[in-house]
DNA sequence: CTTGACATTGGAGTCTACTCAAATGTTATC
DNA sequence: GATAACATTTGAGTAGACTCCAATGTCAAG
């Protein structure tokens, strides 16, 4: 019906992100409810979320009466998602930059191109190294080949 | 030096990524040459590269002469990588809208703000079911629970 | 000559989200 | 009742990029 796999549906159980009741003969029987959360999945997996986050929340509609202090939870959460998915858009427009530049100086090798490249790699660099500063500049003269 | 881990640097040995000359005693050496490798593949993981696309690509510093076919080979590379990239935007764009609407119809729950999110949630599960559309759409309603 | 701190290797483990296989159970049809 | 077409389970395999381990080799200092 949503055109998942039956064995990402016995997956799902197994995790316990969508477990069905069963028919006294022990197979599967998904309810409307369940419907209903495999297509917030489906949502939530192209919004890039993990099944491990995906996991019990967004259960809204099987709650009686909706609780605004999860409700508050659920949408700090969301908004952690958002920033993180701005950076990542920030970072794509680097990489799309980059890759322009890299294709132009490949194609003609004049040196505003190359200068233009050199520049957008270094900002790069510099992006990357405070990722993860944990590691010393020196020593870069230490090589005789 | 760049703060790759040694464990890293043995398994880009392994799979062929750069392989540096040994010494007498095996112990790997790292030429000025494979720094510029090793530099250009983190330049490259930023820009999503995966290491087998990375794979022998950019030794242009090793080429004697600048083939310039080769070069428009990897300038059409890029430019595919480049198209790709822009897909990506689009596609974390719509994410961004979705969690900003979704976390505004959890503070609040208008029927404007329900309204936007619907309308979102169904444009992207139109474009979900573009991305596979093997699947049938009837068959809906034989729920019973 | 021993100790410690490096290096080497092959092989296994990690993570995520499936995906597949083999052995067995259930159901509808002939 | 036999057979096909489903369902069930456990368990293992896949990809990619590491990451860790144990056993062993190399080297400089004390």
């Amino acid at each position: 019906m949503l055109g998942i796999p039956k064995d990402t549906l016995r997956y799902y159980d197994r995790i316990g992100v969508v477990s069905p009741p069963r028919r006294e003969n022990r197979y599967r029987r998904y309810s409307r409810e369940d419907l209903i959360d495999l297509m917030n999945i489906q949502i939530m997996q192209y919004a890039d979320f993990s099944l491990d986050e995906i996991k019990g929340k967004f259960s809204f509609h099987r709650m009686e009466s909706i609780d605004p202090a999860y409700c508050e939870e659920v949408a700090v959460f969301l908004d952690a998602k958002k920033a993180e998915t701005l950076k990542k858009i920030a970072h794509l427009e680097k990489i799309s930059q980059l890759l322009s530049a890299a294709a132009g100086t490949l194609r003609n090798f004049n040196p505003e191109n190359d200068q233009r490249l050199a520049e957008i790699v270094r900002k790069i660099y510099k992006d990357i190294q405070k990722d993860e500063p944990e590691h010393v500049k020196e020593g870069c003269d230490e090589i005789e080949d």
